[in-house]
DNA sequence: GCTGTTTCATAACGACCATTATTAAACCGC
DNA sequence: GCGGTTTAATAATGGTCGTTATGAAACAGC
């Protein structure tokens, strides 16, 4: 019983989710919000929350909706393979969308006031969680001999994630996505092989 | 004539530098760079003018500080030394402060509200320099048969500046210096070498 | 057609933001 | 010591922040 609600759900979190990307948690204002949604303010506050729930809620939408190929590098057979569709993945959804460019664990927030620690510590706990999927299955790929005994996992997913967040930085600033290819390519270069020590 | 200042303008700079760099553009209030300074605010004001100012001369106090590590490396003979000087620098500099840890171009403003685009795009344009500076090396060292024929100095700096924008958003987490240390080594397992086509 | 419940839009809330008027105090030259 | 000038500290400015109280409107069940 009761009024209906007259606006879509999931399509004013789309709305909030492109504002946060676009402009970080504290940079995006409920002005923005509202203004993206199409909604007024009560009703983005009686459907998410405050507005930490609202962006938790958006981060979570962001991963099932655009991180699906993080999952997805890591049944690929070989770690270069996993490594290569990380780097070319980030790459393609970095610089998708013009109006709002980079990774929203990234332009969240990285240094902000105190009242953004918490969502700081979101995104970091996200990022330690992918870095540790990917240390996991390179340390896989090094027992079946995908990758030579001096190879180091854990380092190599750093790296990974190294390279990963730079692409993030410089796809905000406006790099081409032809520029940040050949950044995807460089990193591949390193790469260990199985039989050689490491490098190509 | 007149009554005479009785704060040190330099060291105030140093702590609002420090504010800067750890809570960024948008995140430092005057609260905290008065806080820090020691000083009321109406002497920031007139020492410095206002916010985005100070943080213009904060950024070039950053640069001709801490920055020193970048020129220098400029001046080595090969393009690896060049990298590694750059990405151990880069290290260092981004872990030996454990209250402002990671670096002021990036913490400064990735993403934010309106207001700070100018100040974003100061960032963005300082960051663009130094990639130059770099390119421009690669292609002296490719010149001088330092790099192989087949290396793309613009490839090579953007790959080198996108590790170093990667260290500093894994130090501003909390990496360890010896984690990042080992991302920088990784990074320079891919470095072209004279005699090779690429890579070790 | 009521009653109870939920959503809607408007507008207000206190807090904090960057910025600046204002006034008192400290200094230099005379 | 007085006049002119600069700085210091206090406090106020208008604006925006995130959040919510308020009352009208729309619905379901009886």
């Amino acid at each position: 019983m009761g009024r209906h609600r007259e606006f879509d759900v999931e399509q004013a979190l789309d709305a909030a989710l492109c504002v946060f990307w676009r402009k970080g948690y504290e940079g995006a204002s409920y002005a923005d919000l509202t203004a993206a949604a199409g909604v007024e303010r009560p009703a983005l506050y009686s459907a998410f929350g405050n507005k930490e729930e609202l962006f938790r809620k958006a981060l979570q939408r962001y991963y099932e909706r655009f991180l699906h190929y993080m999952p997805e590098a890591l049944m690929l057979p070989t770690s270069r393979e996993v490594a290569a569709h990380i780097l070319y993945g980030a790459v393609d959804l970095n610089t998708r969308f013009d109006d709002h460019r980079g990774c929203l664990y990234i332009n969240g927030v990285l240094a902000g006031s105190d009242e953004a620690e918490p969502v700081r510590q979101v995104l970091i706990e996200g990022r330690a969680i992918a870095e540790r999927e990917i240390r996991e299955r390179f340390e896989r790929a090094k027992a079946e001999g995908d990758l030579p005994e001096s190879a180091r996992p854990d380092a190599l997913a750093a790296f990974l994630m190294a390279v990963t967040h730079g692409i993030a930085v410089q796809a905000k600033a406006g790099f081409s996505r032809q520029t940040l290819e050949g950044v995807a390519e460089q990193a591949l270069m390193s790469w260990p092989s199985a039989d050689s020590g490491q490098g190509v």
